[in-house]
DNA sequence: TAAATTTACTTCCTTTAAGTAACTAAAACA
DNA sequence: TGTTTTAGTTACTTAAAGGAAGTAAATTTA
């Protein structure tokens, strides 16, 4: 009744309806209670943070990419925190590890294609951010 | 030619195809030289940490929380830390907070439209990931 | 009247994570 | 013999995160 003159409100109302039927599907209940294991933040917390971001978005870029290459491209990035975020990327499925064994040692990094599509939802995340920027 | 009794790798093909022209169009060049600046970067990496991700999550099974609601349903997070993210979701345009003058205070928080239509990405990159892992 | 209560934070201190710089292996080459 | 190259390690410093206890402010309770 009292939107009735107001389409713009009843879209919102809309949408909030819609985000907790969402809720109440992937947490079994209404969220008034505490979660024990949260599934987006297991997702998100663990491929979110800049340097990961940064390096599915290079492999995204090329075929494949070698250590020292994405080194370069990812800006200020140091090799320690390079390592330790390719291993935890692999280990979580986003992109695999090829090892030469030629001398020097060549490392190529590639996405899976879990890997491209998750790097599909950032995109898609990333042009909604802009389009609200742009309103 | 290669791909024509293959339609499977045709589509993994077409998606890599399309996320390099998307990558494209938000970089505006091809993804071999360092970026100065992310988009998706500064989004995810300002409110897709743990914490935030639960308050945000928590605010959209709730029409409003209190300081003290939120501590009670973000299992585990301190004082200190919801002060902090609380700020950085407001001063980012996620929620707003009320102020009621009161005794003791009373302070309202409520996740803004950006919020709502945040919330709703975060939603859809769970909804892929349970999907993915159902495969 | 003095102590207790409630809420939304601060402040201080400890622990963990991030970042830096220098080092390593392994073979080819000068 | 010493240098080069690549993909990392290791040891150390600095910055961020986290935990515990404290604070304000007025009303309620003993």
């Amino acid at each position: 009744m009292k939107n009735l003159n107001n389409p713009e409100e009843t879209n919102v109302d809309n949408q909030v309806v819609r985000v907790k039927n969402k809720l109440k599907i992937i947490f079994n209940h209404d969220l008034n209670l505490p979660v024990e294991t949260c599934p987006i933040k297991d997702i998100l917390s663990a491929a979110s943070d800049k340097w990961s971001i940064l390096i599915i978005l290079f492999l995204g870029g090329n075929e494949v990419l070698r250590f020292g290459e994405l080194k370069n491209l990812v800006n200020g990035i140091s090799s320690k925190i390079l390592t330790e975020r390719l291993k935890r990327l692999e280990r979580d499925g986003y992109l695999t590890r090829k090892l030469y064994a030629e001398v020097p040692v060549r490392v190529e990094y590639k996405l899976t294609k879990f890997g491209v599509s998750y790097l599909e939802k950032l995109l898609a995340i990333s042009e909604w951010a802009q389009d609200e920027m742009n309103i």
